[in-house]
DNA sequence: ATTATCTATAGATCTATAGATAATGC
DNA sequence: ATTATCTATAGATCTATAGATAATGC
């Protein structure tokens, strides 16, 4: 327990005025939860700190004691989307044993259930426009990080091998647009069961990889 | 002459305060490009009335006598995109000579070319939050009929034709989804040749598509 | 005493309307 | 007279700070 107020206990401090059932997040957790969900669905600039704080069962003012603004909510999550994805792509980059175009296949599998997972659509967040701020290049040096995983898996295997250096850009551009486009697919139609689909995309990428 | 102001004559109504080479383009098609510059690199949400006006060269109260205000911009700038591809893509399912692979190439050609050409990202326009919403139904019409035309040509072929019915609707939408992520990866390379690309992404296509 | 929250609000917007003005057209 | 624009502004926000308050902790 402790910092998360995990458990029922009253907690120190004024109460809420709009008291609810205790979530098991912290605030701050209950922040990003909600700016999640708004920002994927009403879009960053048209989502106010007010929506966010009461959706996240709080008051306006009271969101600015545990972060400074609506900018340091997106930073946050973007960071938090893309890591999870470049933890499983060093891993298969590590591996030595398994042939590259499994390892290829496996990535691609991987990032589509984590961009199409979960409970909002996170992976909405990398459409946003505001995304292109320098205030978010932590984001893209770990998104550049990402695509140069896939590069790499695909220089590796036999067919990306085979390339000139423009020619395996280009590739890994198309195999790359084609895993973030799946954000899209989803958007549009939310229900479709995801690890079939995550499956079926992967499969897609190989057949762009020319393998 | 006359509407469109294309001669430099002086015209009826009070000037404007801020005096301007001719741009050769009626005042609402001053607004709209405005608005597909701003739209597009700063978001739909994040622009302001006065910032659309004052780009087109007028006061922000000006942009009224034009148009009801943003959403009807957004409205003409999200149905001008498609129509195009669709004209194209209405052209390629009456042609009843052409093997439908080869039709269905062209329409992937074409439909990057103008998701990625011209002098704004319009395509990025596609990837606003907002666009979802109600008022942009005339816009989804659009893009449902452009949708199911690559369906159509996809099942014309000899490979898509072998697919069982909910194979093929996958199919569809990796084959839409790839074209449609063109837009992300022009987005994070706007520099790149577009028609080279527009070719390469036909090629990915139809090795997706299982040609 | 410390803390998490609240209420209140100043200052900075932004939208959309009202009414004035500076051109041309007749 | 007609038109396209302007200036001015009311009303509605929205953000971020200041200061009050209601809990627990010691």
């Amino acid at each position: 327990m402790g910092a998360t107020g995990a458990t029922g206990g009253r907690r120190v401090g004024r109460p809420r005025a709009d008291q609810r059932p205790d979530s098991g997040l912290s605030p701050r957790a209950e922040l990003l939860a909600a700016a999640a969900e708004l920002f994927t669905t009403r879009g960053y600039a048209a989502t106010t700190t007010r929506a966010v704080a009461e959706l996240a069962g709080m008051r306006q003012a009271s969101m600015y004691h545990y972060v400074s603004g609506k900018e340091e909510l997106l930073a946050d999550l973007l960071e938090s989307t893309v890591t999870p994805s470049l933890t499983c792509a060093r891993e298969l980059l590590a591996d030595d044993v398994t042939p590259a175009g499994d390892r290829l296949w496996e990535l691609c599998r991987t990032d589509v259930e984590l961009l199409c997972g979960g409970t909002h659509n996170l992976g909405g967040l990398y459409l946003l426009p505001e995304v292109r701020a320098e205030r978010f290049a932590g984001f893209h040096a770990v998104r550049a990080e990402l695509k140069d995983a896939y590069r790499q898996l695909l220089a590796a295997t036999a067919a990306g091998g085979a390339l000139a250096k423009s020619e395996l850009e280009l590739r890994t551009d198309l195999l790359f647009g084609l895993i973030e486009g799946v954000i899209l697919v989803h958007r549009s139609d939310p229900e479709r069961p995801v690890s079939a689909f995550a499956e079926a995309t992967a499969d897609a990428a190989l057949r762009i990889a020319g393998i």
